[in-house]
DNA sequence: AATGAATGAGGCTTCATTCAT
DNA sequence: GATGAATGAAGCCTCATTCAT
């Protein structure tokens, strides 16, 4: 009898190596010997689980935003107030870049680069960074609708908002990973929020 | 008699071509012989003027904010009151970005994601994209104290501010870039800075 | 109590197995996990039964020379009459090309390539494809030579007829391989062997 | 000014040492390492003249055929008797074989194993062996056509002996590149000629 | 000064073979 | 005996860089 494996177990070790490495030094310059090195295997042994690089490339891209998203809508549940939803949805975003296993706020800005550049191309079928983000912003709207229907909020332009709110979070993350030490990201958020709230309240 | 050449031109010139390239394609895909295509000239010849791709990268980088650095700068002059400032701010800063003679926002998220990637490397010192974003906070907080201090602003936190406002405005290019139809950037910015400034107005 | 496994039956199978594939897709292009998979088998177990792909190669080889040997030698016993004797060699030849349990004329393609390519190598003494057409043509003539002998074929070059007659089965199978609808080759190889005795005999 | 190359004669250069190498070691087991080592350039400088390893193979087949169709159109010219044409057929394509350049009767085995392996592939628009089989067939029985026309042919099926008749060079050339010493190649064939027209005059 | 032909290091991927179970 | 997970040697190809002209 072979020796039996889990391969699906083996399968998400291999991608959370990938995943460091690839965080580390960014998709491109990633080597399939490092991640073999990283997940401690023989190059050879990568392509049982994975397809290519562009393959693994793609599980890690959807591992983190499925997982968001599932996390996301996980979250959502638990309260009703438009108000709370809103501050879930902004904790557990932060808690997904921030608090994660490993450090994969730098593989973000790449998958940002790769799904940017390739806009155009065949690959924006698997990552189409426009749809996950009309996907979050539908989920930002959604909640600003209800408030407004459930007389919380003003009668504000909720596309623009949910947008712009998106795009606040995106970039205070960014400026948070060139230097973690400047400002505590959740604080920063928190008062951007806040803001926000006070902005639209009724 | 040597061939009299204006070396100083010639290298801007093949520093355009292939930021062009750079903007179409992304860094890593673009070959030193799709640059020497678009410049017209040798492959050879690129290496009169940059001792490398990365060399080339650099120069590129740097021209970019150096050049958007300056045109803020130079904007900044011709108007005395910060919210006018606080408006041509955005109004140059977008236009770099929208109005170039070619379009560069595709490069500038290649620029984010090296910057992040090499935020502990040697490079930081070439491509310090911490540095860019401090000195552009300053600029955006200076103008807030300004504001403060002539008893336009409210006592806010400036710091914040800024970083929030630069990560709005980030925020909502990125999200443009993937998708020019879904919205005006520069009317979106504008919405954005009226609520800022109605919020933050004694 | 070992599982008691029939080694030679389930070698053999293999080798069936391998051939199949071997005639499908070529002995280059053959992995030995197709080959496993074909004999619904492990890859692993293909080792307990052939040392390697070439051993594979070898046997399958020289099984299906010393078939057609073996058919040849036995069918001849049959007869007696040298023109018989010499339309039995025809018919069984194209039987094992033709009427095969499986298609595996185009193995023999790759055997001559093999055979050719290894004419001066030390695989010679495994595929020694010089040998095999030694055999042929000894087979061929010394039928020839007993007609000569009965007196009821001409005093011919039976060394060079022998050699052109196999020539002509060999390029006619090759044509007919290629376009199998461009003529029946049995009724081909009967008119070449019909001219062929009206021209030898007496 | 760059080195000045004449690319055509480096192109066909490093295609007669991809022959070379093509015929010792047969097509598969041929390396680009092995191609470059034999033109006595690097790895990398093959590619600057062809696509693939798989276009040299195509430019090499190509080059084999089409030359060798040239030289018997070319050869055909010359004669106008049908027999001195079928002469000069044999004559041309036996000199293609036997005394050109260097040995190609090897690689011509693996294109055979190709072309048969390829028959239903999407290389059967490049490797069309059928088709150069038919223009060869075409070739002999429009020979034999005008002798039946011009009365010194009896009436014979043209097709299937121009078919038996390059079946039997061909399989002859087969036996001969396994033994050159076991018979002369041109003797046999003017033999097998002699008796053909032996057989088909008036 | 300019060039582009030449290169070889280095990357991705395949697959025959091994070996722990 | 049987297996298939693991492997690394080896192959194809790319491309930044060099250098002879």
């Amino acid at each position: 009898m072979p020796k039996i494996v889990d391969k699906k177990a083996k399968k998400a070790e291999i991608l959370k190596a990938a995943m460091e490495v690839f965080a580390r030094n960014g998709v491109v310059k990633t080597k399939m010997a490092n991640i073999a090195l990283a997940a401690g295997i023989g190059k050879g042994t990568i392509y049982e689980y994975f397809r290519s690089k562009e393959d693994i490339f793609e599980e890690a891209f959807n591992s983190v935003f499925s997982n968001m998203e599932t996390a996301l809508l996980e979250a959502l549940k638990t309260v009703d107030d438009p108000e709370q939803k809103l501050k879930i949805l902004i904790d557990v975003s932060l808690t997904c870049f921030i608090d994660s296993d490993y450090d994969f706020t730098g593989i973000i800005v790449d998958f940002w680069a790769e799904g940017v550049r390739n806009k155009d191309a065949e690959i924006l079928k698997i990552i189409d960074l426009n749809k996950i983000y009309k996907d979050y912003r539908k989920l930002f709207s959604e909640i600003l609708d209800e408030g407004i229907q459930k007389g919380i909020f003003k009668n504000i332009d909720t596309f623009s908002l949910s947008a712009i709110l998106i795009a606040a979070f995106d970039g205070l993350t960014l400026q948070w990973i060139l230097n973690r030490h400047l400002f505590d990201l959740r604080k920063v958020s928190d008062v951007l929020l806040d803001s926000l709230l006070n902005g639209i309240r009724k």
